[in-house]
DNA sequence: CAATTTTTGGGACATTTGTCCCATTTACAG
DNA sequence: CTGTAAATGGGACAAATGTCCCAAAAATTG
């Protein structure tokens, strides 16, 4: 359910060891539900988690939020608006404490073109996140809320972290009250 | 809705026609109903749609389709398969006449390391991509149908194509009879 | 043109999900 | 430890959507 990528992880080790490269890379720490990115804001950096979870979220205009993802370990954060050159679509907040990697939008797209390696290794990234989320979109629309609970119930028991049913619910696109009534129909009852 | 990439289109016209790329690309031809790409099939070749649209969608194992988008002229073809070398994740099919250019996986891999021009129009089509799905996905969960309708209906008025009741509903992820009902509702006549 | 298939439109009813609301429990700051 | 805020669980009802089904209209085929 946390998405990873260790390639990406394992890959920005070696440049913020490296020689040339260990300057363009700076650490940031984050607390629990501190943000590291705003919807709609301007960005100036990339990020490479390097420890800990964040959730990314789309605010709509109706206030309401939609939870595109759990992200882990070497997941990147803010290459589409770098790529694009446009604001972020998305929030990203700290679930639990956070360590990123930090490097300028400018030196990215940099890295990107002098490193063969940090170019396969976006490339993949951003292919399997259009994988992941096409999945979700489809799985979430094709099957009912009692098909879909129970796997993702299954993989919360393999995470150690505490998602609220705030968070699950906006994961999953619809109310806490339908949540609560499927967990309590299903005979859950600890999350 | 239709999705388009004309910058990609011509980079893919000038290559077509370069000294040493012309021919590592051929063209293809289908008819509207044909399938160039089928779900869970092992793909050799990556497309680029030089005219018409095609349907991309997901079969789930309950045998329901999710429509994740239309795509048109300059829109790249299965390169999710060439860049992490597994099965097709969805089924890609012509809705109109198609022409595609065609490479090979291995070619498109090659193209990618050795033209940056090709590797940004890449990179841009993924991000882009990721953007879309991620919009779609967040937009059907937060709003209801009578909310999202009227602008599909707007976009679709532009469009020269012929929906079927269907393809509209399984784009929306509902039932043909809620679209049904919800064009009556709000009064709407023809598609 | 006739026969057949596909698409469309919608009635009736069941099911799912949302909204509003409130009591209880849990977490947290002073 | 105590008061306040946040999270949880669920009743009651409204609204949205699905399922099943069938008849009319349109498209396709021989």
């Amino acid at each position: 359910m946390i998405k990873t990528n260790l390639a990406l992880l394992q890959l920005m080790k070696e440049l913020s060891e490296g020689e040339h490269t260990k300057s363009a890379i700076t650490l940031r720490h984050l607390d629990v539900k501190q943000k590291l990115i705003m919807q709609d804001q301007t960005l100036q950096n990339v990020y490479i988690i390097k420890s800990g979870v964040i959730k990314c979220f789309m605010t709509e205009e109706n206030e309401k939020d939609y939870i595109l993802d759990f992200l882990g370990e070497g997941e990147l954060l803010g290459e589409i608006e770098a790529i694009r050159h446009k604001t972020a679509g998305c929030t990203v907040e700290a679930i639990t404490p956070l360590t990123v990697y930090a490097l300028t939008s400018t030196q990215f797209r940099h890295f990107l073109e002098t490193i063969p390696a940090f170019n396969m290794a976006v490339l993949e990234q951003l292919v399997n996140r259009v994988m992941r989320i096409s999945e979700k979109a489809s799985r979430h629309q094709l099957y009912t809320l009692a098909e879909i609970l129970p796997q993702l119930l299954n993989t919360l028991e393999s995470q150690q972290i505490n998602f609220t049913k705030q968070d699950l619910s906006e994961y999953l696109g619809i109310s806490v009250r339908s949540l609560n009534r499927m967990l309590k129909d299903t005979g859950h009852t600890a999350i």
